[in-house]
DNA sequence: CATGAATGAGGATTCATTCAT
DNA sequence: CATGAATGAATCCTCATTCAT
């Protein structure tokens, strides 16, 4: 029921492009944008190199969409579990959590998500929008959060954005160092220990 | 005087040598490493493309020289600036003014610097010795100052790694931030805000 | 009545195909036989690529095709003008009259016309068989217009042949120049300095 | 002694340069533009495809260097020929002459030559700045015999520049049917015919 | 040591043709 | 009959590397 109005040829068209983006981020993320060959891509994706460009109309707009698709889907995510719960707290806790976890399944698009941001300090103006946006949504989420505790008095006077920028940050290098094989914690644990240091980091007291 | 012992012909070598890894960093930084030509870093260097292979073997070699050669002073500028105070807290202060400044005014190696994180999750075995070790000597010394702030009682019981690992972070997000505008805060309130998060997080009580 | 015969497939189907005939001379006009894209030509035709595949075998084909199509009115055309008078000279006017204005309409089909001659140099077998022929009708046109000149004592001793040619050029070139714009003289008056410049060479006296 | 001044270096990439130029006509003519890749001109120039690009930026321009190269050396031998004999008629036919014979020494050359007309009335924009002027300097070379011969009194009233088209076309046709084969006549026949032809349709009385 | 002309492997993209629907 | 999604061969161009001067 839920397919009503959907063709089939539809359908194997929406198919065939997760297909194609699943596979792009595989081959990105293995060997960057450059080393990665519209060939390899195709080949990952079970298809062949000229349907490719029935989906997208260049090696970039495959790169990009790979990672915008990559980036909805972890901030509805985010969103998502940050909203069910109600404590700021826990809700910098859900944040970590999230982060973490959806990288561990999505190392491919790590990859690709984390050198971006390596461009955008070269060429942010081909930081697309798109992205850009969806980055700041992420920002926003955290914001947020950090705003209610203000309002909360829970946590002190500070530039909320800059505190925000640094949960930013200690999030990524944690996924970073867990991705690298450098820190073989306990999931758990790791996030116990980042949400204690962030707490006490920007705790009012 | 200081001199003595070094020919004529080291001189000029050693001196084309810092030349070439300084139009490398330029370039690199600039187009990433697929996007930067041979021939671009020869022209930046003032030299013909066959006098690089003089000097190194490869472009790839070129980058792994650039890249560690700036990691070097770094390190060399971090270990100066943290050993010259004496208390904890402005160890961390000197830690994290040494690399703000320090890629304030190299930010083309810093492009090089980060977009080499982004590879090494996918490529963990080319991230090159060299590097790695280095990599590991800014680890040890934020670790060292880490340990001399427990022995002190200073800082509360944690796992002084994923500590290290935390302050490492939130340092490379700032420089990142700074580098792409989206922070245009003045440097020094910049720096006393992460000193204050820092080490309200890991400080003892 | 006309029709009587034709099962109302077949005149579809012959509609159809004159329309893909004068899409085929348009594209292949604007781009030249390599620049124009099947796809174009259905587009510009109003069917599907496939379709075109159940009409006509390859791109090729559909390039004979078109043409000889072409050709084949063209050389209708200029016998029943060129048979409309009887007088040798009133012909050869009638001939150059009926060539400047049919590629004045139908500019599209002279690129390929043109554009046909020069391939022929290079590949004289390729120069298709009813291409050839249908050429070799114009030339037989123009000889027998000059074999009756001859017999009436109005023309000079020649060999007809290398006459029919010259004029058969002078006639092409009149039309190059006019669809280039070299010549934005009225055609009436490019008619006549072209009738008095042919007739004067090859009359008699 | 006609070579101080050349340093080895540019004897030989002169060389390498008409021999590209010669392969690229031979290859052009045989298959037109988009026919002819680039790897089959390096390989009958007997070059690398690279060098290729080390002395033209693209296959478009080697075909353009190509074209007007062959057209400079036609220019210089019509002005050599023409300017070497003062009778108008023999002019003419020195014009003649010369033209049949360096095609027929040519045969690439024409090919690509001719074909180019025929483009430039689909596309006259892109008719080369350069072919443009090489092509009207062979006009004005037929204009300029014609005025002398209208000043003398020799030819009647007409548009010159008519006649001078005319003059142009049947020579060119001339050709076409040369090298299709068309005309086996001898070639002094030949250029006979068109004197004759040519001088009574334009010559006084 | 220094040069830069030459090389040729490699990769993105296009498009005639096929075929399942 | 008609469609248009899928195919993959074909092609232009780039650029790391070599080597004769």
């Amino acid at each position: 029921m839920a397919l009503r109005g959907k063709t089939k040829q539809e359908i194997v068209t929406e198919f065939r492009n997760a297909e194609i983006l699943d596979a792009a981020r595989k081959v990105f993320a293995k060997n960057g944008f450059p080393g990665a060959s519209v060939e390899a891509i195709a080949q990952e994706a079970g298809v062949a190199k000229g349907t490719l460009y029935l989906y997208y109309s260049s090696k970039t707009e495959i790169y990009w969409a790979a990672l915008k698709d990559g980036l909805v889907a972890l901030c509805q995510e985010l969103k998502k579990q940050v909203g069910a719960v109600q404590d700021v707290r826990d809700k910098i806790r859900a944040y970590l959590t999230t982060k973490l976890s959806f990288f561990e399944h999505h190392r491919d698009f790590f990859r690709i998500y984390y050198a971006e941001f390596g461009n955008a300090i070269a060429h942010p103006d081909e930081f697309h929008k798109g992205c850009r946006e969806l980055y700041e949504q992420q920002l926003r989420i955290l914001k947020d959060i950090l705003a209610e505790g203000a309002k909360q008095k829970r946590i002190r006077e500070m530039k909320l954005e800059s505190a925000a920028f640094a949960v930013f940050d200690v999030t990524r290098g944690a996924i970073t160092q867990r991705l690298l094989g450098s820190s073989d914690t306990d999931m758990q644990e790791n996030i116990e220990f980042l949400c204690e240091f962030i707490w006490k980091g920007i705790a009012r007291q």
